[in-house]
DNA sequence: CTCTTGTCATTCGAATTTGTACCAAAACCA
DNA sequence: TGGTTTTGGTACAAATTCGAATGACAAGAG
């Protein structure tokens, strides 16, 4: 099947005006958003975004405790990321290495007991932060459609593989 | 007017399973965008996420160009971050610097012409990835939703003054 | 006009992040 | 069992970010 002419040579597909203004809007709230939480966590108890959530999740699990790359998937961190910032959270006391019993080479990186007073302490103002520019601005509805509109994203995004990406769905190459 | 006995010492009010679902997965999928948009560019022109944003931000400006503290404004980037990448940018052609006529101290991010080319042979691959992992998986209706949230949680934190955060709004403080 | 204060951009140092290289240990396989 | 391939975590170098300090210019008060 022959092309028309009267086609462009790229088919990119732009985005519409309410496409761009959400991605645009989206971008710009997750930079003012983060620097807010950022903000916040730092000066309220001298925790970074990245620490307070390494403190959450590892809060979750039972015992306190999870592998180390588990955890770096978990938070989508590099590994040696994690790495670095254990060592943080280590060396303040409020987290603490040990050795996995089912794995020789495994580590596991485990809530102390003033990690978990650190949090408790901390998830207040965390979670006003969040409130007070995000869930508290929206209808009950919004929440639930944004909950589902990230869930969808991230759905996506696990599932395809992370190498190079694959930009179009499966079907013939143009040409 | 005192008390009640029963009633908790903290009086933070914690998200709903609706609220941390939406917020664990916003959290999520931003990380995960970011890397897949950062994986694109960087592939695809050696970009980085920031380093685009400029070029955009400046392609939408008459003539390319906008002031240093402007940009870096709109960008919600410090100024020191973005001298930074203003050099790496013009270390690569794609951005010049020039005097601002109105203001003796001030210089101009100019796009170059390499910098517009640049830009429109990366364009069509960021779009593609925003729409395969974000915009493409979403109704009409939904986009329009997100618009909405980000444009509100963007102005509530335009308007709020950036220093310390005042956690609750207007009220009589605890005690 | 002069002094004081505020703004613009850069430089510098500190902190953080990522990818690569590496070693130890596990998993696999004939 | 002996050898090969993966996987887990860390070490290291490179890149990027921010805040504070700096120097030049602008703006306002007297």
């Amino acid at each position: 099947m022959n092309k028309p002419y009267n086609v462009p040579v790229s088919d990119t597909k732009w985005l519409n005006e309410s496409e761009m203004a959400a991605w645009v809007a989206y971008v710009a709230a997750t930079h003012l958003l983060e620097r807010r939480v950022e903000d916040q966590l730092k000066t309220d108890s001298g925790l970074t975004h990245a620490q307070y959530e390494i403190l959450a999740k590892l809060s979750q699990e039972p015992g306190g405790q999870m592998r180390m790359t588990e955890l770096a998937n978990r938070l989508i961190v590099s590994k040696s990321g994690l790495t670095y910032q254990i060592g943080q959270l280590e060396r303040r006391g409020l987290v603490t290495r040990a050795a996995c019993p089912s794995d020789e080479r495994g580590v596991l990186a485990v809530l102390t007991e003033e990690g978990v007073r650190c949090l408790e302490r901390t998830a207040p103002g965390h979670v006003a932060v969040v409130r007070a520019f995000l869930i508290d601005r929206l209808t009950p509805e919004e929440v639930e459609t944004m909950r589902q509109i990230m869930t969808k994203a991230t759905a996506a995004m696990e599932a395809a593989p992370a190498g190079p990406l694959r930009a179009r769905p499966p079907g013939k190459s143009p040409g």
